[in-house]
DNA sequence: TCCATGATGTGATTTAGATCACAAATATAT
DNA sequence: ATATATTTGTGATCTAAATCACATCATGGA
């Protein structure tokens, strides 16, 4: 073997992969897997200021990753995991509004209204998230109407979807409330008809505003009667159809 | 006096009424003293393009302006008077989301969504609307990032406060709720601590969601108490005070 | 004018679901 | 392991507010 050869070798390797790893550093966000629809109409410039203005962040399952009432110096896009936003109300109880799925942005309202977070959020699941320089994300908006234009609908269409849990909520009964609660996991955070519950009965009645008892009891209620099975936290939806009926008549 | 020369003064006066009715057609939007804030980042061309896609119309007062489930050809603004937002519920009870006072969209998030109305609007008192293309609305958005802006900001602002009304209202008793809805008209509709509902005590009712009856008994009781004067539908606030604290304690 | 229809006020009754008060099971720390 | 805290389940009260059932009081049309 020819030992110039072989370093020549490793060299280009070296080389090579020194290049890709620059490469993806400052390409990160053209090379995202999980890049939101919105940015998905910027073009490369654009991109690129994204790119040398954002910051990828870990969080725990259970860490607060945004704090209501700070100020908003970064917006934060959810790039992996679920978390739940909640406002914490007087003394102990909390008002879950929602849980949030991969591929959104968190607090953009807050944003655009008075640059105040009204909302917290905090990981469910362990949590990839992107910091973004909201100067750069405003500019963005003011300079590319199509970027604007996804982001309208995308907050437009979370305004409908909570005014709407919210308005259908108030008509509806326990029953109605804790099936609603059970498909919103099946339907729309899981997709599954089986899955895991991401926390404890108290965060579950806090999610459909009942007591933790009256929760609990219409659960087992609804596990008695066959319509679900659950045991602990893992949770079976076995009869689909009479749970959207029970969700509907409220 | 010349015959001929009165002709003519008569003729210049006409044809500069003329002339200036012919103006203010080509450029309504341009002269709109109700001009909402986004329309005011709008550059000349695109004010034009406004003004030669819009119509204005008028609305009595208890006449519907827009009906939920229809599909959105135009986007509405409201040059003048109050609005009622709401949803027909099932059967006769219908909930009151919030009044629309003048200079706003109504329907925006419905617009971007997914175009069908989800919610209907009335006349509180004589409205008058200005009528827009969709295609002509949402061609501005795109094409010009800074109205695209002023929208969202519109549009958060809308759904950060209806959000807050739902969450502080599902933590309120009745005499909060009350209160709340006295308070809402009193600084955010009228500005003003003596003023007319605009509506009946079962609308009165449907807006915070009560009963028709509980929502009588707490006014009757804040009456009796001197917190504020009701005599039929024109209500006087004495002591704003109190009221706000009521609110706040729930 | 009178009748009909709807908007209001007011007491009596009912009820859904919160709250309380524990027991059992589970997880966490020492 | 043992002790301590947290989460869950379950029955027994309690209560706020809806509902019911009328009595007035307006309003408007024939």
């Amino acid at each position: 073997m020819n030992l110039a050869a072989d370093f020549k070798e490793i060299d280009t390797k070296l080389y090579r992969y020194m290049l890709k790893e620059l490469t993806q550093k400052d390409n990160k966000c053209h090379d995202c897997k999980d890049i939101s629809c919105a940015a998905a109409v910027l073009n490369s410039n654009q991109l690129d200021l994204v790119s040398s203005n954002s910051q990828e962040s870990l969080f725990k399952k259970g860490e607060v990753i945004l704090n209501e009432g700070s100020l908003t110096s970064h917006i934060i896009y959810l790039k992996a995991g679920i978390a739940k936003e909640y406002i914490k109300g007087t003394g102990e109880k909390e008002r879950i509004l929602r849980l949030v799925k991969k591929h959104s942005y968190l607090g953009l309202p807050s944003l655009f209204g008075d640059r105040i977070n009204h909302y917290s959020y905090s990981a469910l699941e362990d949590c990839k998230v992107c910091y973004i320089d909201i100067n750069v994300f405003n500019g963005l908006v003011r300079e590319n109407g199509n970027f604007a234009y996804e982001i309208l609908v995308s907050t437009s269409r979370d305004s409908l979807s909570n005014i709407n849990r919210f308005i259908h909520r108030s008509q509806k009964k326990i029953f109605g409330r804790v099936a609603e609660a059970i498909l919103y996991f099946a339907k729309i955070i899981y997709e599954s008809d089986e899955f895991e519950l991401p926390f404890s009965r108290q965060e579950f009645a806090d999610l459909i505003d009942v007591s933790r008892e009256s929760a609990t009891r219409v659960l087992l209620k609804f596990n008695s009667e066959g319509i679900i099975q659950i045991k602990d936290r893992s949770l079976l939806v076995v009869n689909m159809d009479l749970l959207e009926q029970i969700s509907r008549k409220g």
